[in-house]
DNA sequence: ACCTGAACACCGTTCAAGT
DNA sequence: ACCTGAACACCGTTCAAGT
């Protein structure tokens, strides 16, 4: 994988998570980087190859942020908080697969595994660390929620109330956890 | 509003949720309607026109849909489920406002205007029912992030999953609240 | 190995013209 | 009031050709 070819894709994955699949052109990349659209082709053939790679790296980021998080001793689903977290605060944008995620019925087969596999992995590390399925699901559907509402508002505060929960007792349960110990 | 341009907007509200803002052109409307796409620019002058007036149409709805739940005696919480559930399952398609909202940059300001009255919306009125901020935002962002994975998956049962902890209480809190009473 | 120029069918949009 | 045909600049893609 060339220099250029990272470039390429740094460019495609802002893109993408700022406005989309189709917020973004072969011809835009080119000019920024001071070529012809041709020659975007000539490292990924395809736009959906170029997705696809772009996601395929992305999956493996989040996953290598996540497991340094478990290697520091944070508890899962705070884990995934501040990786998604994190992810938001570099420019107040969506989660890669979530802004793909939306568009389903129109990605290809390559692109759509790799969707298919983010959220395959995300679940599959929440549950092994413990969690029932309906809460693993839960919580990233809130990280979900989340960075898609932070992101509409530009706003990462939005992130933090919608989350705040996730790692930390509601109210609802310290009061009945009070109630318990009077 | 004519009966045409009430077609040209389901058929477009469908392409959206299940393709996004550019998962649908307007020759193909065009087609199925079975005019030439010149004349989709005689009832909607622009795509984002068409999209902004599907949109505020979405959100007329889903707001009498939120009435007719709260009216029925429905808790809110269990209301905006309800109402999402029945969103998802009119086809597993996303919400149009998580759609349109996940290419927040590419959005015209009118269209813009829409997406945040969909989430001003939602929020009041479950802060209205006496959530605070952070349980009304974290509601909708769990809501908002179910009907994605299940759009993804193509399966409303993640859905379910997903949200389930939102209208019964969690295993968690029950157990604390079993031995409060033991 | 990397890039270009020109062409292709498609897109949103416009507009003069039809009924 | 509603629709058409033709044109515009733009898009992804291809390909023969350059270095």
């Amino acid at each position: 994988v060339t220099d250029t070819a990272q470039v390429i894709m740094d460019l495609a994955e802002r893109r993408i998570r700022e406005a989309g699949y189709n917020g973004f052109t072969f011809r835009d990349i080119a000019a920024e980087i001071g070529v012809t659209s041709a020659s975007i082709h000539y490292h990924f053939p395809t736009k959906d190859a170029l997705v696809t790679a772009v996601a395929r790296r992305y999956n493996d980021r989040i996953a290598a942020a996540i497991a340094r998080e478990i290697d520091g001793g944070i508890e899962i689903k705070a884990a995934w908080r501040n990786v998604f977290r994190g992810a938001l605060t570099d420019g107040a944008r969506m989660c890669l697969c979530g802004s793909l995620g939306a568009i389903v019925e129109e990605l290809s087969v390559g692109v759509r595994e790799e969707v298919d596999r983010f959220f395959d992995c995300a679940v599959a590390s929440l549950m092994a660390a413990g969690l029932a399925q309906d809460e693993a699901v839960q919580v990233l559907a809130t990280l979900e929620g989340a960075i898609l509402m932070a992101s509409v508002r530009g706003d990462a505060a939005i992130f933090d109330q919608a989350t705040v929960a996730l790692v930390r007792p509601s109210e609802k349960s310290r009061r009945v956890r009070r109630s318990a110990t009077n």
